[in-house]
DNA sequence: CAAGATGGCGCAATCGATTGCGTAAAATTT
DNA sequence: AAATTTTACGCAATCGATTGCGCCATCTTG
C-alpha cells in the first residue's frame, strides 16, 4: 500500500543530503538545530520508520538481548524475565525470549537461532540436560557478552547471577532439623546442574553437621516436574524407611509431594514436613502453605540485563564476575506444626 | 576475534561469483550440484554464518512472528506460545514474545517496537485496558497479517481464534444451576474486552432460561488477578446476599476466591460452589480441584501461527476469518458434592 | 551442419542507513 | 581586512545478500 519511506526521500523533500537526515535523527551535534527540527518534522509528517535493519546491517549492533530459559511459564523465571526486560528496554534494548523445555535439543536450537539473529548479548538459564556447552561458543568467541542466572556453569568462564545455594540448602535442612526431624529426604534435580548439586551438598552438611545419617535412598532425582514430584514421593513412601520430612529443591516438586502424601491420607506437617525452593505463588496458595526459600527473581533478572549491558560499552571489560545474592527462607506451616498460621493476607 | 566470513570470501575462496554463492547456499536450481556441495563445503568449512540483516534488507522480510500477549507465566498463554513456537519454527520462523502486562502503554510499546522490528506478521491477546487499536493500524495498512487469540476483538476486521464464549458461560452456568444452586455470583473481567462479557452473556442467558431473577450484586468486574478474585469474594460475602455459587471468569480469580472462603472458616463446594475458566494445572491441585471450563491453547496457538503462514504465502488473501474451538466444562469437586471426586491421577 | 534450446554462471544494481573525510560558508580572531 | 577557526553539511564508500538480465558453452533437434 503505502510506500516504505526512506531517509532519501526525506532528504529530497528537505534538499538536504541523506547523510545529514541521519545524523539529524541521531541528533548528532554537528547539525543545526534548525535543520535537525525540519528533519524530525519531516519524518513524522511523511510517517517515517527507520529500517533498522540497514541500521543494524552498517553498525553490526541489533540493540537485542536473547534470553534461553528451560520454560517461560514458571513463576521464577518469568520473574527473571521482567527484571531483563525492564533494564533493556529502559536502555533501547530489545529482548528476545525462547524456552529450551529442558531439552539440550531445543538449548541448543535457540543457541544457534539467536546467534543466527545476531543478538548482541544474551542471558541464559541452562536446560536440566545439558551437559555440554559448544553451542555457547560461537557467543564466546565473537565476544558476545554471555550471563548465566541460576542454572549456570562454572566451566565457561562467563558471568553468573546467582544466590548461594549451597548456604540456601543448608538453611532449609537445618530448619527441618530444627524442627525435631531426623529422617529427612531431598527431592533433587540432576547432579550436573550446579545449583542442584549445591543446594543438596547443603543438605548433607546440614545433616552432617547435625550428626545424621546420610541415607542414600532418602536422595531423590528428577526433572522436578510436578508430576515427578508425585512420582518421587510415592518412591519414598513405598521404600523401606518413611522420612519425616522432605526438602524438595523446588515448589513446583513439591507440590506434587503435598498431593502425594494426601492422597496416601496423611498429613502435612503432621506426619511429613515439607520445605520447598523458590516460593512460587503456588506456595502461598496450597493447603498447608509451604515454606520455601524466596530468590530475588526480578533483581537478578534487572543484574544480568545490567552485566551485558555493562559490557556492551565497556567491551575492554571481560574479567566475569559471579554475582551471588541474598536468598531467605520464608516460613509457613508446611513445616511449623507449633504456632499456628492462618491463610496469609 | 575472528573476522565474520561473507558470501565474497567464499566466492573468492572458490573463484565463483558472489551470485553463485548466495543462489548455491539457496539451492537455487540454476546452480550445478557440484558447485553447490562445493560452496556448502566451503561454507562451512570457514565457518560461515549467513548474515540474515543483509538477506533482511535485500528481501524485505525478517522470517520473524511478534506476539504480544498480557502475561506470559499464565498458564493457558504459555501454552497458546508453545503451540505458536510450534508451528513458526517448523516453517523456518521465529517468534518474538513481549508482554503487555494487561497494561495499554505496555502494550502500545510493544507493538511499536515489533513493528520497528519489521515482524512479518503478528499475533496478538489482548491487554485487559486496551479501548483503543491504533497502535495496530500501521500493521493492518502495510497489510502485515495480524491474529488475534483469545482475547480479541470484533471491530479491527482481522483473523481470530477463539472458543465460543457465550457457549461456555452458559455451559458453566447451567452446570451450577443442575447442582441447584441458584443464587450464582460471577466474577467478570472489564466488559469491553469481549471475551468477558460473552461469558457473562452466557451466564444471564442461563439464568434466564431458568428462570432466575438476575441480581447485580452478583456480578463483579475486577481484573481477575489472584488478589482481585480474593477482594471481589470479599465484597460478596459482605453483601447483603450470600452466593450459593460463584463462576469466575478464569482459574486465578476462582484460586483467590477458594482462599477467601477458607479464610471465612467455608467450605467448597459445601457452603459455595464453584467453577473456574482455563483448566490451569492449579486447577486440578487446589482443594478441592476445581471444576472449569478448558481450552484448546495450545491448539489456538497453532492455528494462529498457521493464519499467519497462510497469509503470509498467499498475499492475496485478505479476508478475515474468525476460528472458533470447541472448549469443555471439567468437572471436578468444586462444583459437584453428589459423588466423591479424589485427586486424580 | 546450422539453428535453436538449455544449463550454469557472472555483472552490477539494489535494499537503507552510517560515517570518515572533505569543503564551503559563517563566525571569530588578529 | 586578512587569517584562522568553527559550523554545517555533502560525497561516496560501505555493510552483506539478492536477483533481473545477459552471455557463453554445451547440447539437442531438424
Amino acid at each position: 500500500m503505502k510506500k516504505e519511506i526512506t531517509i532519501y526521500d526525506i532528504a529530497k523533500a528537505l534538499k538536504v543530503s541523506p547523510a545529514t537526515v541521519s545524523r539529524a535523527l541521531n541528533e548528532h551535534q554537528s547539525i543545526s538545530g534548525r535543520t535537525t527540527k525540519a528533519v524530525k518534522e519531516m519524518a513524522k509528517k511523511m510517517g517515517y520508520r527507520p529500517n533498522i535493519l540497514a541500521s543494524s546491517l552498517r553498525t553490526k549492533s541489533t540493540k537485542t538481548i536473547g534470553v534461553i530459559t528451560p520454560w517461560i511459564n514458571r513463576p521464577f523465571i518469568s520473574s527473571v524475565i521482567s527484571g531483563i526486560e525492564e533494564v533493556a528496554n529502559k536502555e533501547g534494548y530489545n529482548v528476545i525470549i525462547s524456552q529450551s523445555n529442558d531439552l539440550l535439543r531445543k538449548e541448543v536450537a535457540n543457541a544457534k537461532a539467536l546467534f543466527a539473529s545476531r543478538v548482541d548479548g544474551l542471558i541464559v538459564s541452562l536446560a536440566m540436560e545439558t551437559l555440554r556447552f559448544d553451542h555457547f561458543k560461537p557467543f564466546v568467541d565473537r565476544k558476545i557478552p554471555l550471563v548465566f542466572v541460576d542454572r549456570a556453569s562454572s566451566n565457561l568462564g562467563t558471568d553468573r547471577i546467582m544466590i548461594d545455594n549451597f548456604e540456601a540448602g543448608y538453611i532449609a535442612t537445618r530448619h527441618l532439623i530444627e524442627q525435631g526431624y531426623t529422617r529427612i529426604a531431598h527431592l533433587t534435580g540432576a547432579e550436573h546442574r550446579e545449583i542442584y548439586r549445591e543446594r543438596k551438598e547443603g543438605y548433607l552438611s546440614a545433616l552432617r553437621e547435625n550428626n545424621i545419617e546420610l541415607n542414600e535412598e532418602l536422595i531423590v532425582v528428577s526433572g522436578l516436574s510436578y508430576q515427578e514430584g508425585r512420582e518421587s514421593m510415592e518412591k519414598l513412601l513405598d521404600g523401606t524407611l518413611m522420612p519425616q520430612a522432605v526438602f524438595c529443591a523446588n515448589d513446583t516438586s513439591a507440590v506434587g509431594v503435598v498431593q502425594c502424601i494426601k492422597k496416601r491420607g496423611l498429613k502435612v506437617p503432621g506426619d511429613i514436613a515439607l520445605v520447598g525452593f523458590n516460593d512460587d505463588p503456588i506456595a502461598s496458595i496450597i493447603d498447608p502453605p509451604l515454606t520455601t526459600i524466596a530468590q530475588p527473581s526480578e533483581e537478578m533478572g534487572k543484574i544480568a540485563a545490567q552485566q551485558i549491558l555493562k559490557k556492551l560499552r565497556n567491551p575492554k571489560l571481560v574479567k566475569s564476575e559471579t554475582i551471588v545474592l541474598k536468598s531467605n527462607l520464608v516460613l509457613r506451616s508446611s513445616s511449623v506444626v507449633s504456632k499456628k498460621i492462618t491463610i496469609p493476607e
